[in-house]
RNA sequence: GGGCCCUUCGUCUAGUGGUUAGGACGCCAGGUUUUCAACCUGGAAACAGGGGUUCAAUUCCCCUAGGGCCUGCCA
């Protein structure tokens, strides 16, 4: 088994976009693939046709393409294997292990209402018959009556289960059809998955499907089920907790290795350690360091964490997101003809934001026209005598032959002490005109990020 | 109802049979200061409750409470 090759799966149903909980076990997959040197794959359960759409098969799959967890291989259809899996509900009833039972879906739930009333699983009349029954039936699971099933479960230790507490359950319709614990079981079976990591609500499932991995004769993957995010009420997540696509996260200005990293925090850890690189985590990745409480979603614990990654962000890229941004919302005028000038002054701007979102919001200076229209109590640090000030001002940095941020902040300075003045007499009206108060860096680097004329041109506007 | 899982600051978590129970986010106070942030320093803040086991339990066991999952011819 060690020498085996990992390969891990995501299988979502494709109902919907990719929520942050189901992107938070693809991230689990992944990481566990690399972390092993393993392939990491996806299934599509799409066997539930009338709920499948197309357009959620792309949803999902462009949410894991942004978070960068792309599958090693294409994705498998479930649907597309259901000879398989009908094979497999064939040899079990070969095997006895399954039975063809003709109860109709009525009669099925009086038989299970009335089994779980007296105390016990359900198990159908047709289990032991020997006779055959008219019209159409089902393929039913005979689970097993005596002994336990036991999980090892990577998170959730060792779990075990009475056999007896297990309905006969359905492997295959009326239709032909097969059911999930059939398919899940067969298609991880096929795939050759040896680690199935998925979402707790799944647990007590994992009992079952190991009772049909043994009547199959099938050796089982290692389980590891993750505990399901929770709102922060400790409820069940629901889309007014965040229960979002990661699109949303995007939107929310998140980058994708933020999010990352905030999920991969959310219940595992590695001592003290808040911030990863890919790197670092795949290094040390490991299934018994998930914690087994379900962990609640924090949106400001994910900006904090998002902050981290956009500082250590490639600037050019995140002038492209603030673009992109900006074009989005229409908030500044053609913003990609002063990409360049973005992408000079990211040093200074990215480490005051924590989303892209902040970080557009902040370069409202660099894009607002002149004249500015400075109104408001910033308006009042311009009175006569900043004006005149301002005026020798605008000299003193006209003379300048290197306008850059340090020969800016100097100049600055030498300034206000010819002038015999705080640096506060000096700042606050050069502030006022240059961004007419919107929030912008160290006046040294908004000068530098204005460019020369456009500095001394909002200068001259309020002279 | 039956089965199963969970419970350390508000939140994410570290941690050990004997610790001043640690870190992060948020919060509060102070500092820096040219806006808004960021940043720096300091602070408040937790072992769900009850029984055991033990010289000693946050740590091991049991019960209770609370939360969650499964219990479909959904996945």
């Amino acid at each position: 088994m060690p020498s085996e090759t990992v390969v891990t799966r995501f299988a979502p149903s494709p109902t919907g976009f990719l929520h942050i909980g189901g992107a938070r076990t693809a991230l689990f997959n992944w990481l566990f693939a690399r972390a092993n040197n393993g392939k990491f794959l996806i299934r599509i359960e799409d066997t539930d046709r009338a709920r499948s759409t197309q357009a959620a098969v792309d949803a999902i799959h462009e949410g894991l393409d942004w978070l960068g967890l792309s599958p090693d291989e294409d994705p498998v259809y479930q649907s597309k294997q259901q000879d398989r899996h009908t094979e497999a509900a064939y040899e079990l009833l070969e095997r006895g292990g399954a039975y063809r039972c003709y109860l109709t879906p009525e009669e099925a739930d009086a038989e299970r209402a009335r089994a779980h009333e007296a105390g016990h699983a359900f198990r159908s009349p047709w289990r032991d018959r020997k006779d055959t029954g008219e019209g159409s039936f089902v393929v039913r699971f005979r689970a097993p009556d005596d002994g336990e099933t036991v999980i090892h479960d990577e998170v959730q230790g060792e779990v075990r289960f009475a056999n007896k507490t297990f309905d006969d359950l359905v492997l295959l319709r009326a239709d032909g059809t097969p059911t999930y614990m059939l398919a899940v079981v067969v298609d991880d079976h096929d795939m050759g998955i040896t680690h199935v990591i998925r979402g707790d609500d799944h647990l007590v499932n994992a009992a079952r499907q190991s009772q049909i991995y043994d009547a199959l004769g099938w050796g089982k993957p290692v389980f590891a089920h993750v505990p399901l995010i929770h709102g922060d009420d400790g409820a069940k997540l629901s889309k007014r907790h965040g229960a979002l696509g990661v699109e949303a996260y995007r939107d929310m200005g998140m980058l994708p290795e933020g999010l990352r990293n905030y999920l991969l925090r959310l219940g595992w850890s590695h001592g003290d350690q808040e911030i990863f690189t890919d790197d670092e985590v795949i290094k040390v990745f490991a299934l018994d360091a998930i914690n087994k409480a379900a962990p609640r979603l924090d949106l400001e614990k994910m900006a904090s964490v998002n902050a981290h990654h956009l500082r250590d962000a490639d600037d050019a890229r995140l002038a492209d997101l603030v673009i992109a941004r900006l074009e989005s919302e229409g908030a500044a005028k053609k913003p990609a003809q002063k990409r360049d000038q973005l992408i000079a002054a990211m040093p200074a701007l990215k480490p005051r934001a924590k989303t892209i979102n902040e970080l557009a919001d902040q370069t409202a200076f660099l894009f607002a026209s002149r004249p500015l229209e400075i109104t408001g109590k910033i308006a009042k640090s311009l009175n006569d005598d900043a004006t005149e000030r301002l005026n020798r001002l605008k000299d003193a940095l006209g003379a300048l032959d290197d306008w850059s941020a340090p020969a800016l902040g100097d100049a600055l300075k030498a300034f206000a002490e010819e002038e015999g003045v705080g640096f506060g007499k000096v700042g606050a009206p050069l502030r006022a005109v240059l961004t007419a108060g919107a929030p912008a860096p160290d006046l040294s680097d908004t000068l530098a990020a204005l460019g020369r004329d456009e500095s001394l041109g909002r200068i001259s506007d309020q002279i």
